[in-house]
DNA sequence: ATATCTGCAAAGCATTTGCGTCACG
DNA sequence: CGTGACGCAAATGCTTTGCAGATAT
């Protein structure tokens, strides 16, 4: 028997039903420090239980995300992908050459989202702000 | 015979081959200052020529992309948006109450994406903001 | 015990594509 | 005329769902 994860505590504290299948799941995100989309779950949780269904996982990580334990996010490449929810909040430089995602955050660019928001009488309840760059000196090689 | 579309005079100054297909798709869009998905642009379109195949939508808004004549978003709902491109940079502030999209630009933000980019050792070569928003006082109504 | 979850396979959606026909240049 | 575009319907890729059997509490 394993220790029980982040992820799972989280889910015992919100009095969820734990299945095998969820511990695994649970598992596998609150090991992962990517942003893997559903199929890369369901290989890395397959490791670890062979006959898991990835219909499961897409209602596991749905649940997941509902419960706010998950952000999804749509880096534009045809899949969600996942990161496990944390109180820190950070948006995403994505480097295009090698697809890897760096979170960053910036206090003043929060500010003057709101000030943006507000100044066309609106409250801000979300935003979604992505970065896609090369590496430095990169583009003129090619 | 109507009048040549703005984005009509642009296909030809590039020297596509327009067919009366293209003519149409061209104008509703050149005369949308919306943000239509697919089916919005298709529907626009069978009014002019009832027998214009969805398909035909697909591949024409997908060539007039490549040629930089339009620009495409996912505001989240599941299709993409097409709007006209403008050499006047915006970014987007969606009201989640109505829909509607109000268009912004600010510098600040813009210059503070580089600075990060460029911290990260990568050059900017795209990015993706949108605000989501309700009208402010609305969200302790319901 | 029993409401909920799982696996499977089928269905849904937005989008793309193969193919025979048609039309712009 | 010939290359490329069109319409249709079938195919695709991601995601959801109906159903019958399995499982957590």
């Amino acid at each position: 028997m394993t220790a029980i994860s982040r992820i799972e505590q989280i889910c015992i504290d919100k009095g969820m039903k734990m299945t095998g299948q969820r511990r695994v799941i649970a598992r596998v995100l609150s090991e992962s420090d990517d942003h893997p989309n559903v199929d890369e779950v369901y290989h890395r949780a397959s490791v670890i239980d062979s006959k898991i269904s990835i219909a499961t996982v897409y209602r596991t990580v749905r649940l997941f995300e509902e419960a706010a334990i998950l952000e999804k996010h749509d880096f534009g490449d045809g899949s969600a992908r996942y990161e496990e929810a944390t109180d820190d909040h950070h948006d995403h430089l994505i480097n295009v050459r090698s697809g890897s995602v760096l979170e960053f955050h910036n206090e003043e660019i929060e500010v003057l989202q709101r000030k943006i928001a507000a100044s066309h009488g609106l409250k801000l309840v979300g935003h979604r702000l992505e970065l896609y760059g090369v590496p430095l000196g990169d583009d003129e090689k090619e």
